[in-house]
DNA sequence: ACGAGGTCCTGCGAGC
DNA sequence: TGCTCGCAGGACCTCG
């Protein structure tokens, strides 16, 4: 599913393709997808409407046109590409944006649980505002992420999900960082350990990273922006392994749902 | 402030 | 083989 690094990988390879080019007809399957924007203007906003700006924000695409801001968050299944066809029936494209000088914007989602956004500067800055620091950003420090834990009783997991909270890790990569450093996911935030909390920040840095670096995770459907699977998939430690052996202790690990209802694996040895 | 549970949506795997 | 059923997921909501 599309967390921090995915929507990273396909923003970085649309963006050389859309900044600059003016969007010509749209066209929107569903209108399920719509939050606070009907589908009459958000295909009126587009129509025309030329990009000056791509990049990505918590697990959003943010496409910055001078007549507002068409926001993707791609939710599970959601993919982002500049293709030169139009899609297809049965690929699941829920909007598809033909560009000026050739070639279509198309963003897929099979089971529709992304949403779309279309916002006008002020509503863009409320919504941004509203969402945790970038966990990438050279200002986010161990201690900030300690403070942020430092106001939760809540499992240090679910906080480091709150997009709220922290911005773009969902449930791979908070896993991943909670093995990486050696804290048990249902801990309560604000229990973490100043050294629990350096380390926490240091891995989740590092993984963050490296999966960018590997274009992804390719769990189930997710595709870089040329097709391709994305490599980080090999390297996760405990995401989808539960009964496997621990690699650094051999211990089966274990799952469970307790934690936000959402399946979290670990490793009750070596994540204490 | 927290946990629990429901909602959206559909592909897919499990089970019969 | 062919069906039904329940789960999976992120974000958001309500309720206790």
């Amino acid at each position: 599913m599309p967390e921090l690094p995915e929507v990273e990988t396909f923003v970085r390879a649309v963006r050389p393709r859309l900044v600059g080019r003016r969007f010509l007809s749209a066209r929107l399957s569903h209108d399920d997808v719509l939050r606070g924007v009907t589908r009459r203007s958000l295909l009126a906003g587009l129509r025309g409407a030329r990009v000056v700006d791509v990049f990505r924000r918590a697990k959003h695409a943010a496409i910055v046109t001078a007549r507002g801001t068409l926001v993707i968050q791609p939710g599970m299944t959601g993919s982002l590409t500049v293709r030169g066809r139009p899609a297809a029936a049965g690929e699941y494209a829920v909007l598809q944006v033909r560009l000026d000088r050739g070639g279509q914007l198309v963003y897929r989602d099979p089971r529709r649980l992304g949403t779309l956004l279309w916002l006008d500067a002020p509503g863009w800055e409320a919504y941004t505002g509203g969402l945790g620091p970038e966990p990438l950003d050279p200002g986010f420090s161990a201690s900030g992420l300690g403070s942020i834990l430092a106001g939760s009783r809540a499992a240090v997991k679910k906080v480091m999900m709150d997009q709220h909270a922290l911005a773009g890790v969902g449930n791979i990569y908070a896993q991943e960082a909670l093995f990486a450093a050696g804290i048990d996911p249902s801990k309560p935030a604000r229990d973490v350990a100043p050294a629990g909390v350096r380390r926490l920040h240091r891995q989740l840095v590092r993984i963050l990273r490296a999966a960018i670096a590997a274009e992804g995770s390719t769990v189930r459907d997710y595709r870089t922006g040329s097709g391709a699977r994305g490599r980080f998939q090999f390297e996760l430690k405990v995401y989808d392994r539960e009964g496997e052996p621990c690699v650094l202790c051999g211990t089966l690990l274990s799952g469970t749902h307790a934690i936000d209802g959402r399946i979290t694996v670990f490793c009750h040895r070596c994540q204490t």
